[in-house]
DNA sequence: TGAATACATAGTGAAATAACTATGTAGCGC
DNA sequence: GCGCTACATAGTTATTTCACTATGTATTCA
């Protein structure tokens, strides 16, 4: 917090780290990924957005190391990558007025 | 948490908040001050950064009623408008590794 | 009133991010 | 091999966001 106004590169890793969330597709993907591992047809389902977009989300977040998978046959098993994202993605949904 | 998955209007709501929160010299802002009100100098100085993109980026913060201002004579004094940011700021600086 | 300090805004161009459509690939069952 | 299902990627255009420079406004004090 207080590291957080000297250290300039940490404010910088952070808010990268942040960007990737504030998306309202990919911060809906995360909230869904809190309860458990899904494919991405179920995620697809869940949302009701086009496949290829959450297609496109999903490598954003596997890109910026926020979700792994797991492929098995022919789904894609995707969860979260870093357990901090429970409490941060509980913390976010706080903020919503 | 869950809700986030469903609503879809939260999650724009909530995406466009955190846009405002993932930008390397706004978090700082706003980590500094959690601390005290602060005026735009001060913010300034222990950032090390131009005036003018400090207050660009106050501006912005403004505008998402992030933070609030209060002029005394020559001075702005800054603080933040909601109570919700500390547990945020605090809760995203763990998230830097 | 005029100069100095503190802060705000305008204008510009470059770069990042957006949504959307179309198409590609890989594994499985017949 | 053929077709189906599940998923991934390419390509395009529009919009947003960025940093930066220059300039403007308001308050205080001599």
């Amino acid at each position: 917090m207080a590291d957080l106004v000297r250290d300039s590169k940490k404010a910088v890793r952070i808010a990268y780290f942040m960007r990737a969330v504030a998306h309202p597709i990919r911060i809906r993907v995360l909230a869904i990924l809190c309860e458990r591992e899904l494919t991405v047809t179920e995620i697809t389902e869940a949302l009701g957005v086009p496949q290829a977009i959450v297609s496109q989300q999903l490598k954003i977040l596997r890109t910026r190391e926020l979700v792994k998978v797991s492929r098995r046959g022919l789904y894609a098993y995707y969860s979260l990558a870093r357990s901090d994202l429970k409490k941060l993605v509980c913390c976010i949904g706080k903020c919503g007025k």
